[in-house]
RNA sequence: GGCCUCAUCGUCUAACGGUUAGGACACCAGAUUCUCAAUCUGGUAAUCGGAGUUCGAUUCUCCGUGAGGUCACCA
């Protein structure tokens, strides 16, 4: 079965769009092969722990719409909570070398797995894969300033003989495990053939490969380590990373074969880059997935052009089509392959984002649109005093019906909306397209009052080209050009130069409304 | 700096070694229009440079150049 991972550390509950895309490759494959999705945490670095991360990510994913198969049990979540970093987790007892793989199969995070690591490295240990090491951080420095330039680090340590190392531990020096990258070399020679999921085949130079790391001194792995013992143990068949993590994908690869497991390849999934080039970073702009939920990106939108980021499905168009940009989600999940992720560093473009969203928009129908309207509020802007109005309006689709095709995102659709619920106040008459008319403002306002008034109670009987030719009329009897008229309308109800269609908002805002705003526009502002 | 990876319009990308190098976003122009949008039509715009292989190279090889990544008891 295909099942592929994604694997955080809890450092905050955010998914960067960079993350997001490393998930939905991940996501998609998994899906698109009838296999599974899984969540591990790893939490090696406890240093860094953020508590609620995790609620914090399962809560993005539903909302996006590709929740994991597989995540840490909420039991689990809350012993992780109340870990203590203890400063010595080292077991090493012989009763790990019998310990049975298989009562760890539920546990996802990493902490909660520590003695499986220790059962494979005391494994690796006795077999010289790795290595004990005692430097202490100063000897340790002192070693790497005195090696040549260039010269991958190999600690002293490593010729000690077994007598020793033990005597030492039992007088409970502290030490870490290293990879003896030596060793590597002598039994699978010094170029390593690696061939990534999407990068394809490559060839690394173990010459210059350190000594890593693999335990550390307070008995909890490192990434390099647990990362390879819990994808092969839980059974991981395409493991897809971010692509800062190819340069140390032959110290992993390294493990697998000590520990005479096939080899699972990588996927190694490009970085996301900044129009201003460079990684795609919070300084610019938002990056993490909730803050363009919050600014009213729809879910199918943000899939769609994240997707894209790098892969494109592969169909044939005869030359000169047009080609498709939309897909829904599970169109994706069908078409999606890994071998044709892109190589190259897409450039993340706001714009495109931007279009996509509209389309999703426009394509959702008024009823859709306002349940996914009426939810973003409850969601991001409860507390708002215009949610109130909105949330309780039962011609919320009429309104929408006016703003899908205006507005980028539902942020800019809740500002948009607000004028049908609320009167303009202090408007501003000085913008440019009202300098004629100005002197005859009152007047003509009036006019345009007395238009509506003419009209029937009943807004549905009003008819747009009786409106229309007495608005034409009106101008003409001022002398003033009809778009100007329209304008002066326009502000009167709306308190901004930019609206729906002026005649459809009235009709909405009703007569009796329409009438108070323009005597209101006329007297008072 | 060492090592690794990558390279098609400004951006996302398409093109069995043979195409007038295609599409989308953005941009520009026109049409429509009471504003803003939306819509329709059209346009500008790319194979990083240099060698080589080949009848023929965007595609294969090498060298440059550029971009990105990485060099922790962090992931």
């Amino acid at each position: 079965m295909v099942r592929t991972r994604i694997a955080p550390s809890p450092t905050g509950p955010q998914i960067h769009i960079g993350n997001l895309r490393t998930a939905l490759f991940s996501y998609m494959w998994a899906k698109k092969n009838n296999g599974e999705f899984i969540l591990r945490i790893e939490d090696t670095d406890r240093k860094r722990y953020v508590p609620g991360t995790v609620e914090g990510l399962l809560k993005v994913f539903e909302d996006l719409g590709i929740m994991p198969d597989r995540y840490p049990s909420k039991e689990d979540i809350d012993e992780m909570e109340n870990f203590k970093f203890s400063d010595d987790t080292w077991i090493f007892e012989d009763y790990l070398d019998t310990l049975d793989d298989k009562i760890f199969e539920n546990k996802f995070i990493q902490t909660q797995r520590l003695k499986l690591y220790q059962k494979y490295a005391r494994r690796l240990l006795r077999e010289g894969w790795l290595y004990a090491c005692f430097l202490s951080s100063e000897e340790l420095e002192k070693v790497k300033r005195s090696l040549p330039k260039h010269q991958p680090f190999r600690s002293p340590h490593r010729f000690m003989s077994p007598k020793e190392v033990d005597t030492r531990i039992s007088r409970g020096d502290r030490f870490v495990l290293r990879l003896n990258v030596e060793k590597c070399i002598k039994e699978f020679g010094v170029n390593l053939d690696y061939e990534d999921l999407v990068l394809g085949k490559m060839s690394f130079d173990l010459s210059t490969v350190d000594d890593q790391v693999m335990i550390k001194s307070n008995g909890i792995p490192t990434y390099h380590f647990a990362v390879v013992i819990d994808d092969y143990l839980m059974g991981i068949t395409h493991p897809i990373r971010g692509y800062s993590w190819l340069p140390s994908t032959p110290k992993q690869v390294l493990l697998y074969k000590a520990l005479k497991w096939e080899v699972i390849p990588f996927g190694h999934a490009t970085d996301i880059l900044d129009p201003s080039g460079g990684k795609l970073s919070k300084r610019k702009g938002a990056v993490y997935v909730s803050e363009f939920l919050k600014q009213g990106y729809l879910p199918d939108a943000l899939l769609n052009f994240v997707s894209f980021l790098g892969w494109k499905p592969k169909i044939t168009y005869s030359r000169g089509e047009k080609e498709r940009e939309i897909f829904d989600f599970q169109e994706l999940v069908s078409l999606f392959n890994i071998e044709n992720i892109s190589k190259t560093n897409p450039v993340f473009d706001r714009a495109k984002l931007v279009w996509y969203n509209k389309q999703y928009l426009k394509m959702k129908s008024n009823q859709e649109l306002s349940e996914i309207f009426r939810e973003w509020i409850r969601k991001w802007r409860f507390d708002d005093p215009l949610s109130k109005f909105i949330l309780d309006d039962h011609k919320l689709d009429a309104k929408l019906e006016l703003l899908k095709e205006r507005s980028d995102n539902l942020l800019n659709m809740f500002e948009q909306i607000s004028f049908f619920y609320l009167k303009p106040n202090n408007i501003d008459w000085s913008i440019k397209q009202l300098a004629d008319v100005l002197s005859n403002k009152r007047l003509i306002l009036l006019n345009i009052k007395k238009l509506f008034e003419s009209f029937d109670e009943d807004t549905s009987k009003w008819r747009h080209e009786d409106w229309e030719r007495g608005m034409r009329n009106i101008a003409d009897v001022y002398k003033v050009k009809h778009g100007d008229a329209f304008m002066l309308c326009r502000v009167a109800l709306v308190g901004s130069p930019i609206s729906p269609p002026l005649f459809e908002s009235a009709v909405i805002l009703g007569k009796k409304e329409v009438t108070s705003r323009l005597y209101d526009a006329a007297f008072r502002h």
